[in-house]
RNA sequence: GCGAGAGUGGCGAAACUGGCAGACGCGCUGGACUUAGGAUCCAGUGGGCCCAAAGCCCUUGGGGGUUCAACUCCCCCCUCUCGCACCA
């Protein structure tokens, strides 16, 4: 049956060779032109590439390509995302180095992406693990030392027992590693943070900025940065003068309604608390209790709270109450200061906990009527709460900190979720953090002279545990920096999400030998125009971009605010309604796939099966479906091409014209009069018959469809089907009586038709186009021909079909001239055979005429 | 619990600011061409009433509402997906 098919398998092995020995792709800076650098998410170099894989990058390339018609310059880069913990863990299991077994996956890789034809700049790939490249991530690092946004110190961190490393909050889903999905567990220890958290504030501002970015991702991060306004202030400790409880509450308006305060179990005022050493022994054990508990268990859904009240007592402030102290697992050591006012009346983990208790709720907030809740926390006006009874909320909120602030006991505070980026890793494949520690000295950062810190090659892999470059006496073993004496490396790497975090600049200037990236290759490129990735990095990797890229703005690096001016978040692929996974046997292999179809199908199947935000779900019948169409289109372009190669124009494209150079308009879909040089110029055919016309117009109204959908929306979908209609259209004026126009317009039409199907569906299947296109005798690459514009002339209709409606429902149909008066439109409608029935013994109570559209008539009986 | 998104034929999906629901594709049915068809071309294909046709009725998760007109706007409810989750 393969013997049926257009031989795909030639076409697209000799235009991937022509594009690349052209350097048909290949962009340099050009003032002159507008800018689009449209950029995949580059992927991690795992050996083969999936479906997935295949889906974004059809997107970029469709993207990128319509780009260049455009008359963008566009750049279009890929590299290689290639420190990593898979690679350390293939040596461990298979005994090869890392590096080799990384360069081999990014060649088989490379091979098949060639296989794709996606229009890459290959001059500009960038291989993160390559020292030329993150020697540049070193010297920032030391930048950002010298201005304390990175820094040392221990913590309590995520730990993951199998990938033997610290993960950074970001990358815990649910208790488990993003990576290898085993239970995360938690460890004291010394490690490296980028200062995020100084940035909390921009990068949840610019979330209402970037309207480019799909709202779930702008709110994952904005929930992600969790900030909350309220007060932090002191409860005295009662009997205790020395000792304070600093809390933190969103709601000092119901100050008043505390009637107990809770610690949490690692809360460091715990000790100073404890005078008897049974209450010692009681509050040590339900520590050991909790802290026992994994994140899993702690996080568990609707878990009973446990708690344990010390002997000690505080003072609420603002009525002098002595209340009750707890220790107690809902109270979490890792936001605000550790400690809560608890306020049963409206909050709903106190209330749950105070009727465990026993202890009193005092409401501070009337209910509405007939309210019959537990916790309260609508709207209302404050009560039971003394200076601030009968005040809103808000104005409570304000008058209780004023108060605070007054009395010295507190002021108003802002809390984030966000935690500081925790980067190093315990692991070897990764790039060098660049510090010595000395005994005289102490932590020294490398010289920048001397940089890159190279990764060493021989090491050994273990798997036990602890950093293999601890092991690496060589690497281990230096000088201090600064006064030269014995000295050791800091053996921890850096969270390969650091090298991701800046790649997009490197392309812009991959083999810049004098910094990060030449300065006006950056403000040239930058912003990214259009981002295309999985949801999955709707936090991690885009929030991480998103801080470094302002971090090396306020090194005077950068000009831009923020990296991705536009992200396209693909849905996932997936195959009998589950996520292809080998344990499922529902994989699909992209190999298979373009041995069997061809690349250009298989990349017209995964834009058209759905709406590119939303998931695919492969079907291997819709696959041949896409073949069959690029088959059909393939047939009837071959059958034709002697009659197009000889016919004459009604295409301001026709003849060897060079691409425009003039930049395009760059909101989009306006039309330039495609024939406005046409008239009277020889060569050039007249349309004259009205079926000629009726075509032509179903040519024009293909382009304006199909612009607008990628302009617009990202419709690749709908603008495939529009091709669609169109081929089926061009069989069917072809299948009609020879004569019934005369033969210059026929080839003429058949012409336009053709170029216009190749030049749409282009960017789309680009082999079997480009191929056609030479066929039909021209010298010059497809992708180096200006997008068809729709001829504003040509749109234009004589006659519109009315929808007749009697009481909404629809009765007929009325063909008028365009634009009618609504007076005759009305007049023909209630003359209308279809409609006078529907009237007989009813009272026309009012007609409804939409200009061309439809006359809706209103009855009563 | 909080937040975001989504529910339309047998399936993937269309329908721009309210104006012919189901474009396009898959699948299925019938026909043509064929030694053959799992190639290709043509026609049909939401459900129901009807021998059939003309025609009529019903149909966008459910229930209300606004409107001449609702997949689209408003209110209530149900289901699913994703994210965060004892964040004070």
């Amino acid at each position: 049956m393969s013997s049926e098919r257009y031989p795909f398998s030639e076409i697209e092995a000799k235009w991937q060779g022509t594009w690349e020995s052209s350097k048909q792709f290949r962009v340099d800076q050009d003032p002159s032109r507008p800018k689009f650098y449209c950029l995949e998410m580059f992927p991690y170099p795992s050996g083969r590439i999936h479906m997935g894989h295949v889906r974004v990058y059809a997107i970029g390339d469709l993207l990128a390509r319509y780009k260049w018609m455009r008359g963008f310059n566009v750049l279009h880069p890929m590299g290689w995302d290639a420190f990593g913990l898979p690679a350390e863990n293939a040596a461990i299991e298979h005994g090869v180095h890392p590096a080799i077994w990384t360069y081999e996956n990014i060649d088989n890789m490379r091979a098949q992406l060639r296989k794709m034809g996606i229009s890459y700049d290959w001059d500009r790939e960038v291989t993160t693990c390559d020292p030329d490249y993150y020697k540049w991530e070193q010297l920032i690092f030391i930048r950002m030392l010298e201005r304390g946004l990175a820094y040392r110190r221990r913590s309590t961190v995520n730990w993951c027992p199998s990938c033997q490393t610290v993960l950074a909050n970001e990358q815990v889903e649910a208790g488990r590693c993003w990576r290898c999905d085993s239970e995360v567990t938690k460890r004291d220890i010394d490690g490296w943070f980028f200062k995020i958290t100084a940035y909390a504030e921009e990068l949840l501002a610019w979330c209402d900025r970037l309207p480019g970015w799909p709202e779930r991702v702008m709110t994952m991060q904005r929930n992600w940065i969790g900030k909350s306004e309220g007060a932090e202030f002191d409860l005295p400790v009662a009997g205790r003068p020395e000792l304070t409880l600093r809390i933190f509450t969103t709601r000092p308006d119901t100050a008043f309604g505390m009637t107990y305060a809770v610690l949490a179990p690692e809360h460091p005022l715990v000790d100073a608390l404890l005078t008897d050493p049974a209450e010692r022994a009681t509050v040590e054990r339900f520590r050991a209790e909790v802290a026992r508990q994994s994140e899993l268990e702690r996080t568990a859904e609707d878990r009973p709270k446990r708690g344990l009240r010390l002997q000690a007592q505080v003072v609420n402030p603002f009525n002098g109450a002595a209340i009750p102290l707890f220790v107690a697992d809902y109270v979490l050591m890792t936001y605000g200061t550790g400690a809560i006012m608890a306020v049963p009346g409206e909050d709903q983990r106190d209330w749950a906990f105070a009727r465990q208790h026993g202890l009193p709720i005092i409401e501070t907030v009337k209910r509405p009527e007939g309210w019959s809740g537990e916790a309260y926390t609508g709207d209302g006006v404050k009560i039971n709460s003394g200076f601030l009874d009968g005040l809103t909320i808000i104005e409570a909120k304000r008058q209780a900190i004023d108060w605070l602030v007054q009395q010295g006991l507190g002021t108003a505070k802002i809390n984030y979720r966000l935690r500081d980026w925790g980067i190093s890793r315990q692991r070897y494949w990764g790039a060098p953090i660049p510090v010595v520690y000395c005994p005289v000295d102490g932590m020294v950062p490398e010289k920048e002279e001397h940089l890159p810190v190279v990764l060493p090659q021989d090491v050994q892999l273990s798997g036990k545990g602890g950093s293999p470059l601890a092991e690496v006496a060589s690497f281990v073993n230096t000088t201090c920096p600064k006064c030269g004496g014995r000295a050791r490396r800091e053996t921890d790497t850096m969270d390969t999400f650091v090298e991701s975090s800046w790649y997009f600049l490197r392309y812009c200037s991959p083999h810049y030998e004098r910094g990060m990236f030449e300065p006006a290759a950056a403000d040239y490129w930058m912003p990214v125009d259009q981002y295309i990735g999985g949801i999955e990095h709707a936090v991690l990797h885009l929030l991480y971009a998103r801080f470094y890229t302002k971090v090396l703005r306020d090194l005077g690096l950068v000009k831009v605010d923020e990296p991705f001016q536009a992200l396209l978040s693909q849905g996932m692929v997936i195959k009998d309604g589950a996520k292809m996974s080998k344990s499922k046997g529902n994989v699909v292999d992209p190999d298979d796939l373009i041995r069997t179809f061809g690349a250009d199908t298989a990349r017209l199947f995964s834009l058209f099966a759905a709406p590119p935000e939303k998931d695919l779900d492969w079907n291997d019948h819709g696959v041949e479906g896409a073949s069959r169409f690029l088959n059909r289109v393939w047939r009837f372009v071959l059958q034709h091409a002697e009659e197009v190669r000889t016919a004459l124009s009604v295409y301001v494209g026709g003849g060897e014209t060079p691409p425009p150079t003039a930049p395009p308009d760059r909101a989009g879909a306006t039309a330039r009069s495609s024939n406005s040089d046409s008239g009277g110029r020889s060569g050039v055919a007249t349309i004259r018959s009205s079926e000629g016309k009726v075509f032509r117009r179903t040519i024009h109204e293909t382009i304006a469809r199909v612009t607008d959908d990628l302009e617009r929306d990202f419709h690749f979908n709908t603008a495939i089907s529009a091709i669609m209609e169109l081929v089926n259209a061009l069989y069917a004026f072809e299948a009609g009586p020879r004569d019934r126009l005369p033969a210059g317009e026929r080839a003429a039409l058949l012409r336009e038709a053709i170029e216009t199907v190749l030049l749409l569906l282009g960017p789309f299947s680009p082999h079997v186009t480009e191929e056609l296109w030479q066929q039909l005798g021209h010298t010059e690459s497809l992708f180096k021909r200006p997008w068809p514009t729709a001829d504003a002339a040509v749109l234009v209709r004589q006659e519109v079909t009315v929808v007749l409606q009697v009481d909404g429902k629809v009765r007929g149909r009325l063909t008028v001239e365009v634009d009618a008066a609504e007076a005759r439109v009305q007049e023909l409608a209630l003359a209308d055979d279809k409609v006078r029935p529907w009237l007989q013994g009813r009272t026309i109570a009012r007609v409804v005429v939409v200009p061309n559209r439809l006359v809706n008539v209103v009855t009563r009986s």
